[in-house]
DNA sequence: GGCATTCTTGACATTCCCGGTCGGCAATAC
DNA sequence: GTATTGCCGACCGGGAATGTCAAGAATGCC
């Protein structure tokens, strides 16, 4: 029962943007290192994102990913789905129907679904947005946007 | 997000003794049999639980494992931590602490763990002598203990 | 236009562990 | 003593997890 790295990262990264550069355009590279995530594992993990809505690229200088959903609309759950697909405790779809006694994968089965669905719940209870407020909260400051506006 | 078969195959297992056979051994083989699990992989399965002291075992002819522990008072979660170790969301202990910024770490670390407890909880949520309930709702019918006793 | 920058795409390498098997030994009932 | 059943440790194949890489396409800037 472990989450992946991957779910760790994506949830890191979006929290990063969010907390530190929300409506601009923000770098893998940046995010990797601000992270401490691997920046080719990063890149493919915000392609995962963006298929799943989440975030918007921008190619070219100055490009980057940015937010696609408001932090408060951002489930951890909507970022874990989206890397690692639903979470899954009972049996895979199995053809043969026929083995074993029906009582236990009845009962069990069942019992498994339930959790499934109480631990979605889990994810889901928790925003990005609620993260952001426990960081200004712990004192952590954030990098203002604008602070890099260039005055030409 | 998914659980191991071993998970899986543990809970059934446990259950097929509570639900068909409490009181008395009951082998391998049997429970095997009727829960479609494969015999080798179950017996290794057998020994995490019993090393958990959740069950005991008695061997030679007629022996088998039965139950350490009344079904009320083995949660689901009881079981899967015996066989997978703890729910591990949050980063393994790292060493290095000098990477990244502190903010994420914190923060998204933080969020980890209590998610961490929460699912745990659920798993809690559930005993085995609620699944046996459930099973008699469903009308399935017990094999009766007592029924093999054999006279000579 | 030309160039640097940044995302895009797909393939590739590597390591780990899940899921399962096996052989042989140890206890126990009969 | 012999058949049965659990006990223990080793072993192994395959697939997923975790990254890496190369080449290409869009974009902004001078």
């Amino acid at each position: 029962m472990k989450l992946s790295n991957k779910g760790r990262y994506g949830v890191k990264a979006i929290f990063d943007i969010a907390f530190h550069n929300h409506g601009k355009a923000t770098q893998i590279k940046e995010i990797a290192e601000r992270q401490a995530i691997p920046p080719r594992f990063l890149e493919q993990i915000f392609q995962d994102l963006k298929r799943a809505g989440l975030v918007t690229s921008k190619r070219g200088p100055r490009g980057g990913y940015q937010l696609a959903v408001e932090p408060a609309d951002i489930r951890l759950g909507d970022i874990i789905r989206a890397l690692e697909g639903p979470v899954a405790l009972a049996e895979a779809t199995r053809g043969s129907e026929d083995e074993g006694d029906a009582t236990s994968r009845a009962v069990t089965d069942e019992a498994f679904e339930d959790l499934a669905e109480q631990i979605e719940a889990c994810f889901d209870g928790k925003t990005i947005e609620d993260l952001c407020e426990r960081g200004e909260a712990l004192g952590y400051r954030r990098r203002a946007p604008g602070k890099y506006v260039y005055v030409i």
